[in-house]
DNA sequence: GGGAGTTAGTCTCTGTTGGGAAGTAGGCAC
DNA sequence: GTGCCTACTTCCCAACAGAGACTAACTCCC
C-alpha cells in the first residue's frame, strides 16, 4: 500500500478529539489529569530533581505512586530520567521540551486550584447549607 | 472565640499550597484534575446542556459518573443546574462564573493533549523500543 | 385501561486502582 | 557479620470506576 506525500501529509495532520472514547488522545487526557502528575510536573520547573527530593516535596506520596507517576511520564516522553551509578545509586528527573511545554497549562491549573479555593469553599458550605435545608423539608 | 477584623482578613488572604497533604487546595486539585471534569468543563464551553447531551456528547461516560462529576461541579461551585418539571424531566448544565474562569487552563490542558498526541506516540515506540533491547540483553 | 417511550437518575455487582507496609539490590562503614 | 543508604518492587486490602439493570413520573397511542 503506498501512499502519496500528499497523503502522508494528510494521516500526519489526523485530528485527535478527546470526546471519542477510542481516541488515544482521551487515554492521554486521563494520563495527565492527574494530581500527582500535576504535582510533580510542577515540581520539576525549576530544574531536574531527585526521586528522594521530589518524594519530600511532594507531601503524602506513596513510592510505589511516585515510582509509577515517573514511569509513565517517561514513558511519554515528558521527562527524562538520568541514573549516577554511584553508591548509593542516584537518579534525576527533568522535564524534556515535551514535559515544559505541558508545565504552562498544567501551572495554570495548580494555580487555579490554589487561588480560587475560598470561593469553592464558600459554594460547598452553601451548598450543603441548602441540602441540608431539603432534607429538613422532606 | 472572637477574631478583629485585621485576624479576619489574616486568616482569609490564608496561602493554599497544594504540595502539602493536608492542604484543602490539594483535594481541589484532584477534584479538577479528572478525565471527566475536563471534557464536562469543556463541553459547557458553548452554553448549556442536557444531561442526555452530554451523556451524548463525552462518548464512553457511564451514567453513574456523569452524574457523580456534575454533582461535584454544582457543589463545587463550577456550575449550575437548571431543573425544568416537564414531562419528562429536563435538567440543563451550565458554567458558573467561577467554573467559566477555570474553562481557559483546562481548554489547554485538553488541546495539549489532542496536540502533542504525535509527540507522545513517538515517544512511547521509543521507550518501548528500548526496554525491549533491555529484555533481550539480559 | 394497558403498554411503550421519554429523561435523569439510582442500585448492584465486579474488576481495577491507590495507599501502606514490608522486602530487594548493591555496596560502603563499622 | 550487622546495619544503613537510595531507589525501587511486591503484597495486601480498602476504595473506587464502570457496566448494566432498575426506578419515578408522566405522556402518547390504541
Amino acid at each position: 500500500m503506498t501512499m502519496t506525500a500528499a497523503q502522508r501529509r494528510q494521516a500526519e495532520r489526523e485530528v485527535f478529539d478527546a470526546y471519542l472514547a477510542a481516541c488515544p488522545s482521551r487515554k492521554l487526557l486521563d494520563r495527565i489529569s492527574d494530581k500527582w502528575v500535576t504535582l510533580v510536573v510542577c515540581a520539576l520547573a525549576d530544574g531536574p530533581m531527585r526521586f528522594s527530593a521530589l518524594s519530600r516535596h511532594l507531601a503524602g506520596v506513596s513510592q510505589k505512586m511516585l515510582t509509577q507517576t515517573l514511569r509513565t511520564l517517561e514513558r511519554d516522553g515528558l521527562v527524562t530520567r538520568q541514573v549516577t551509578p554511584t553508591v548509593p545509586v542516584r537518579v534525576d528527573y527533568e522535564l524534556s521540551a515535551l514535559g515544559r511545554s505541558l508545565l504552562g497549562p498544567i501551572q495554570h491549573i495548580k494555580d487555579w486550584a490554589e487561588s480560587h479555593m475560598p470561593d469553592v469553599s464558600t459554594a460547598q458550605l452553601a451548598y450543603d447549607a441548602a441540602r441540608e435545608q431539603d432534607g429538613a423539608r422532606a
